[in-house]
DNA sequence: GATGAGATTGAGAATCACTCGCAAAATGGA
DNA sequence: TCCATTTTGCGAGTGATTCTCAATCTCATC
């Protein structure tokens, strides 16, 4: 299924409206392969001639988040950030702290033994964030 | 050692100067047992006595972070929270979503899985944070 | 113990990401 | 098409954090 059905379902399940300015964010979205904030994604509408308010953005992306078309990832210098998720599996990020690249990983035992540990807690996990922050390949090398 | 005296050695080996005021935040960083923000240190220190200016904590929390008295854990409604770190071991963190409470764990298979991924990597790590969303068996007892 | 260069502090203004309030406009089921 | 309901834009408001800068404190050195 396409994100946009996904999304309209989303919506009319919970008695709310598919707005063009809500197409216009999904667009966006779709658009910006990868990681964003609110803010840059408020540019690169601009940029194709949408222009919404940035309230809207910010009022908008907690659906996306919502119905699953997107999630919350680290934060960073403040800012919220989000990335796709629709249809893509959950993965962990490595961040380097020298040049601010992210690195993806999935690891498979890792969810699992994550999966004990709630156990072990009587937890029932909704989400999991791991961030390990360091240097990359190319920012070890250069020393420090 | 006590963490006074390594905070002390970290301000030399830096040319800083040890002050009354970070005394005193240092004073009730440790009263504080557990996680804490700047805004309830400020507070704590209100209360016995120590009026600093906000901008004076906000300004230090950092120092501590760096001597590796403290570290900055999850941020929780929009505050940075830390925890003291001097003398403990690294842990991770559940949260629940309902109640607020956080439970610490730590789980040494976890630990050495992520140097994995990071050696896959040939990353660097500097620090992780694992934090874990849902509902506490508390919470989660009671419905949803 | 006095001195001075440099570090630190307080108070309030400034930032910055984000949220709110409200009137005007858009949506969508009947 | 009509209208109750939802959204939007704008600008003002928030709340955490940071900055500015003159006054004050530290501490190595004398």
């Amino acid at each position: 299924m396409e994100p946009v059905d996904h999304f309209r379902g989303f919506l009319k399940k919970n008695g709310l409206a598919f707005t063009s300015a809500r197409a216009a964010i999904l667009k966006g979205i779709v658009a910006s392969r990868g990681h964003f904030d609110a803010d840059a994604l408020h540019e690169q509408l601009k940029r194709v001639g949408e222009s919404l308010s940035c309230a809207t953005v910010y009022r908008t992306l907690p659906l996306f988040v919502q119905s699953g078309i997107i999630k919350e990832t680290l934060r960073s210098k403040g800012r919220a950030r989000y990335e796709p998720a629709w249809g893509l599996e959950h993965h962990d990020h490595l961040e380097c702290v020298a040049c601010g690249r992210i690195i993806e990983f999935r690891d498979d035992e890792l969810e699992r033994l994550q999966d004990k540990v709630c156990q072990r807690h009587s937890f029932r996990p909704v989400e999991h964030r791991l961030g390990i922050r360091g240097y990359c390949s190319e920012c070890g090398k250069k020393g420090t």
